[in-house]
DNA sequence: GGTGAAAGCACCGAGTT
DNA sequence: AACTCGGTGCTTTCACC
């Protein structure tokens, strides 16, 4: 994993990517006055880097029928198997994020179903995973900001 | 906004979109043993249906210098002003994520920064918005599942 | 709503500066 | 490292089914 330095460019570059993965790289070497072929050779380092990780699709899970969103926190047993019960809460496709935390909880996750019913299901699964003492669950009546691009931009523009 | 109903194909496309938005038309089309104009046409009509909103890059956030995590729950003063302190954190590009919630917090949110030092600056700045009685932070010490795609793909293989 | 072909572009590697 | 250029292959439209 060696040390890479993002100059000007390639900000710029992450920085159309971003709003749409698919913008042409003709576009992105117009507007930057660079070539295509640079563009293409920019990325292709930040993705062998590993700076670029992936893309993806946001989609509307609203209309997908997954309406419903609630962070879980988690306290364990004294007698800690943190790894063990990462590994039961990522055999569960609902879990979306699930983080090690210091503070209240010992294990802090987001949980997305269709609705109360099903949240209940899932939640009752993390209950009984072994070392779970007790859960402590927060549902979602709004979520009012979901938004990674804003720091991006943040990111790529304060630098 | 009208209904919309996604057959099986349209899974099948997203499916595929989901693990890389640059999939080429042309190879699910051959997978999918349709035509690339036909899934030029799905996708054009899922977009304007707004279940596909966009796209964006999965990027490596410790590569870039932001290796902090923290989740933040608010407590509001009793003369809730929810939407006040909504709008507020909405100015804060180092938060990617807040819901207003039930449960031991009125709102609950997530924090990117680089360090402790920089996470500290914004946390205070939460306090400091009107309406805020308290918060409380959990840091995360490992981000230990982060993806939405395994609850993707059993959307999309259990309907 | 799907197809297949054709035109227009984009991608991406090779060779050059 | 970046540019130009050209072959290859992708996207997108359109007439037809």
């Amino acid at each position: 994993m060696a040390k890479f330095r993002l100059d000007e460019v390639d900000h710029q570059i992450l920085d159309m990517l971003i709003d749409n993965t698919r913008t042409p790289f003709t576009d992105i070497a117009k507007k930057l006055l660079i070539s295509a072929g640079t563009v293409h050779v920019r990325v292709k380092k930040m993705e062998e880097a590993g700076i670029i990780r992936g893309s993806s699709l946001t989609l509307d899970y609203v209309k997908l029928g997954y309406a419903f969103i609630a962070y879980v926190g988690i306290f364990l047993e004294k007698t800690h198997q943190t790894k063990f019960v990462i590994e039961r809460l990522n055999e569960i496709p609902n879990i979306t994020v699930a983080h090690v935390t210091t503070g209240k909880f010992n294990i802090f996750c987001k949980v997305r179903a269709k609705d109360t019913k099903h949240a209940k299901d899932i939640i009752f699964r993390i209950d009984d995973i072994d070392g779970v003492a007790r859960t402590e669950t927060m549902i979602s009546l709004e979520e009012s900001i979901n938004d990674k691009k804003r720091l991006m931009h943040s990111i790529f523009n304060e630098m």
